[in-house]
RNA sequence: GCCGGGGUGGCGGAACUGGUAGACGCGCCGGAUUCAAAAUCCGGUUCUGGAGACAGAGUGCGGGUUCGAUUCCCGCCCCCGGCACCA
């Protein structure tokens, strides 16, 4: 026994560097992952797709792992399955990297995609790389032009002017993140607000349908849902109308019931009466033009100091004709509703912190739910109730809110002063983008025909791919070749537009595209009804909102269209979680901190593990731990997956990705844990050999399909070792297919084939049959650990005897039989207080596990001095005795 | 600021429908093997007390419901994601 081991070490080791390229030409050569292949139900399993910015991260890597273990396990029951890739080419980084190493964004772009491509082959994911796109390539983006005219002639997509961030040493637009605390990040100038033409695509129609389908999508997670109900924000309320001399101002209010507490009006900065406030008023004109400085992102606006300047101007309250004051005030935003507000201090904080600084009118009109005087110093949550009855409201007085705001909405229509309104929070997409490297915007302006679209046989309208921006504006406008051409109506010389589209364009339908990559007449055809909808769709929930919103929208404007049967594009939604690792830092003498990388980095512990320091390996001088953050450049905490797989092959990155952590929370990286998932798949590998070796007549009688009761398995084994291996191997089968194909709970269906394979390992079988269960046992484990690490499983597959791919083989079945126990572990509580386990037969009555319970010495102990009240049986599980 | 999520041993996590808190892995401690080390194998490992049997405490904090709460309810604290031009 003690020799045949050894020799089984020195024929026989692991070395993923040589089987998993081996294993993956194997594949290639038999075009194991077309999605061709099988004769089953369609299974689309799709990964959000990358941007290609030089090289895969381990947040690439755990997505698509999830998305492979998905497509290999559904492949498994016998499905068609497509999984399928492509790049997000276009976009930001890529003119960034152009200013910064003076190359043109194509050819970056076209290198990373080259170099991700090989990484993503060498971790083994079962894709159809014959479907592969990228949203740079002209094929691809002549069908968003050629969409684009389709909205264009349907009134879709349409032109009005929108905000932007204006770099006023640049000359330039810039993104939001290129605006640091109000700054352009490069020439550190103050940004600007400014008004320019754009695209606009017309989602705000579709807001009722895309809210309400949500209910439908139960395959989504519920907190995308109400992150998009709520973005889409539909609010019932009542539009109003104040009167400001010659101007009627309207606003709109979710409290029409608190109408009567309005004290003041506050507008946008943008807002025409603040522009006429300003005439002949230096310093509001000032206030204005402070508004208009720093960038226009939400979270900048919202969190800033709320300010305000009077204008001098009042409007009349529709009700009472009272003149209210109208302030200007920088959280009024001119991109919601009508850009002005009317202000109920009382019943609203916002407006009450403005009420309170600028020392106006706050007016009561609910009595508050708990019967106490309003206190008109401090914001109380209750005075934003629904729930009160209305004081200080004339005739309204003694209404509850629903009936004071149907009273005064009644009062307000009859006076021609308001109505009902419906409004969403929900605005149209602005497509336009002042930028190079993105697809370009279909359109020609000519002197005297205007925007006029460009033809369709004139389509695609190319991008220039030689041009290298430098961070001064669009280098397209200084591209004649691109700029100059002549009007398609009139013939005279014109321009192209030069602005190109948002990139959530492109990443609005190329899981359409996918299904009919090689199509070159028609932007989809009849495969794509037939793979619609998306059965997985799996990413990152930083894009809970934006894309997958954007998504919806295109995919129904495709519907209307009459391209595609589907209005919603992805029928299961997984939201994977962050990846991230420890920090490390130094502080420099200027404050500044220097951030190392964790394999730079030895860490020491005490006698109990816990860490006591850290040092760098450089200099053996310590270093500072900085907690656990997102993998970023910032922080210099990265883990490279390319150099990982190098060392410990696909398998084990694979493993370790997938057991530490479920696939929706982050997952924290660390070495030692995939030191452990390479332990694991060596004890595999070590454990198949020692049972082949030991064994050898165990795997000639070999099928080439999988195991299962009906095949006379489990069939002459008394010994109760034996019973309970089969029992562990088959309640692992019916745990890890419901982990995998229900709850995605990949990490705890590992940590059950971990724990199955222990028990392969300590069980020494003394017959046949047990040497048969043995070799069950590995087939079995091997066929369940195949999704997650293909490469090893496809090898043991084959060295226990079998033909053919593992991947071929189906899934195990689970025999119900081998689940039964002979007994079970009953939990004696006493007040909820566990003092007892006993070992009982399952399905004892309530009655007799009663008894036993009670004859628990341990439990007498606790009985002695006092009298028992009642007793909690549930079956099979627990007894609790409550005593005094 | 607004919307959404999270917080359990030294660490990652498990406990799926209110019923044994800590599966599985890492780390650490002890042992075997070794001239020695690495690797490997075996045992232990929530904390406190106890030689042990066992007892007490314990799932971010404070309260509540319940025979029983990591799980349900109320109030707080901290961390993370998104906020419309990063993708």
């Amino acid at each position: 026994m003690f020799e045949s081991i050894k020799a089984v070490q020195l024929v026989s080791t692991y070395n993923p560097q040589s089987l998993e390229p081996e294993i993956q030409s194997r594949w290639q050569s038999q075009r194991a992952h077309s999605a061709e292949n099988g004769e089953g139900e369609r299974f689309y399993c799709l990964s959000m797709f990358p941007y290609p910015s030089g090289k895969l991260h381990m947040g690439h890597m755990r997505n698509y792992t999830i998305c492979d273990v998905i497509s290999r396990y559904q492949r498994m029951q016998g499905k068609k399955v497509l999984q399928p890739m492509g790049w997000d080419a276009f976009g930001l980084p890529a003119e960034n990297a152009a200013m910064a190493h003076g190359v043109p964004p194509a050819k970056w772009t076209r290198d990373n995609i080259a170099h991700m491509r090989d990484q993503l082959k060498a971790l083994g994911f079962a894709i159809d790389w014959d479907r592969e796109l990228a949203t740079c390539d002209p094929d691809y983006y002549r069908w968003n032009q050629w969409f684009f005219l389709r909205l264009l002639d349907r009134g879709v997509a349409y032109q009005k002017t929108g905000t932007v961030n204006w770099d006023p040493v640049d000359q330039t637009v810039l993104a939001n993140e290129q605006v640091v605390d109000g700054r352009g990040w490069r020439t550190g100038a103050l940004v600007e607000k400014r008004e320019i033409p754009m695209y606009y695509l017309r989602i705000t129609d579709y807001a009722d349908e895309l809210l309400a389908a949500l209910d439908e999508l139960e395959g989504w997670p519920d907190r995308v849902r109400v992150m998009q109900a709520n973005w889409i924000g539909k609010s019932e309320g009542a539009a109003v109308v104040f009167q400001c001399g010659e101007h009627a101002i309207e606003v709109f209010t979710t409290r029409p019931d608190t109408l009567m507490g309005a004290t003041f009006m506050a507008v946008a900065p943008e807002h025409p009466i603040a522009t006429q406030a300003a005439e002949g008023r230096a310093d509001i004109q000032a206030f204005i033009d402070e508004c208009q400085q720093g960038g226009v992102s939400e979270a900048d606006l919202a969190s800033q100091e709320k300010r305000g300047i009077d204008t001098g101007l009042t409007a009349t309250h529709p009700l009472t004709g009272d003149a209210l004051p109208i302030f200007i005030a920088n959280y009024v935003l001119m991109s919601y509703g009508s850009g002005a507000v009317m202000a109920v201090p009382a019943h609203d904080e916002r407006d009450f912190e403005f009420a309170r600084r600028y020392e106006l009118a706050i007016v009561p009109v609910i009595e508050r739910p708990n019967g106490e005087a309003y206190d008109a110093t401090q914001w109380h949550d209750d005075y934003a109730t629904k729930e009160g009855t209305l004081i200080n409201s004339g005739r309204y007085d003694g209404l509850t809110c629903q009936q004071g705001f149907e009273a005064i909405v009644a009062d307000l229509a009859k006076a021609g002063a308001g109505r009902a309104k419906t409004q969403f929070r929900l605005r149209d997409w602005g497509i336009s983008r002042q930028r190079y490297w993105g697809c370009p915007i279909p359109i020609i302006h000519c002197p005297d025909c205007g925007a006029v679209p460009v033809p369709d046989e004139d389509l695609p309208v190319v991008l220039p791919e030689d041009l290298v921006p430098d961070g001064s504006g669009n280098p397209l406008k200084r591209c004649e070749a691109f700029l100059n051409t002549p009007c398609p109506r009139c013939g005279q010389p014109a321009q192209r537009e030069t602005d190109t589209m948002d990139t959530f364009v492109d990443s609005s339908w190329y899981f359409l595209r996918y299904t009919c990559a090689d199509n070159d007449q028609a932007m989809v055809d009849d495969n794509t009804n037939a793979w619609m909808p998306v059965d997985q769709y799996i990413g990152g929930i930083e894009h809970a909102i934006l894309h997958l919103l954007y998504a919806r929208f295109w995919t129904r404007l495709m519907r209307d269209e009459g391209l595609v049967d589907v209005a919603e594009p992805f029928a299961h939604l997984l939201t994977q979680g962050m990846v991230l690792a420890e920090t490390y830092y130094r502080t420099d003498n200027a404050g500044r901190a220097q951030w190392f990388n964790p394999n730079d980095v030895d860490v020491s512990t005490d006698q109990k593990g816990r860490v006591v320091g850290a040092t760098l390996k450089s200099d053996g001088q310590p270093v500072t731990p900085g907690g656990v953050e997102k993998m970023a450049k910032s922080k210099n905490n990265g883990v490279d997956p390319a150099s990982l797989v190098g060392h410990y092959g696909a398998d084990t990155v694979r493993l370790f990705s997938m057991f530490a952590a479920p696939p929706e929370q982050s997952l924290e990286w660390s070495d030692a844990g995939v030191e452990g998932a390479w332990r694991f798949l060596r004890r595999l590998w070590s454990g198949v050999a020692a049972h082949t070796e030991h064994h050898p007549d165990a795997t000639t009688h070999a099928t080439t399909h999988a195991p299962s009761s009906s095949d006379g398995q489990g069939e002459g084994l008394s010994r109760q070792a034996a019973l309970d291996l089969r029992r562990q191997l088959h309640e692992a089968i019916q745990k890890v297919d419901d982990d995998f194909g229900r709850r995605y709970a990949f990490n705890t269906a590992i940590a059950s084939l971990m724990a199955l394979s222990n028990e392969i390992g300590r069980f020494e079988p003394e017959t046949p049959q047990e040497v048969a269960l043995v070799q069950e046992c590995w087939l079995g484990l091997v066929q369940m650990i195949a999704p997650v690490t293909p490469h090893i499983a496809e090898s043991l597959w084959q060295q226990l005897g079998q033909t053919g791919s593992v991947f071929a083989a189906g899934w195990p079945v689970c025999d119900e039989a081998a689940l039964v126990k002979q007994a079970i572990t009953v939990v004696v509580q006493v007040n909820g207080k566990v003092r007892d386990r006993i070992e009982v037969s399952p399905g004892l009555d309530q009655a007799t596990l009663e008894d036993k319970a009670k004859q628990s010495d341990n439990v007498e102990r606790f009985l002695s001095d006092k009298t028992i009240r009642k007793v909690i049986v549930v079956p099979d599980k627990l007894v609790n005795i409550v005593a005094q």
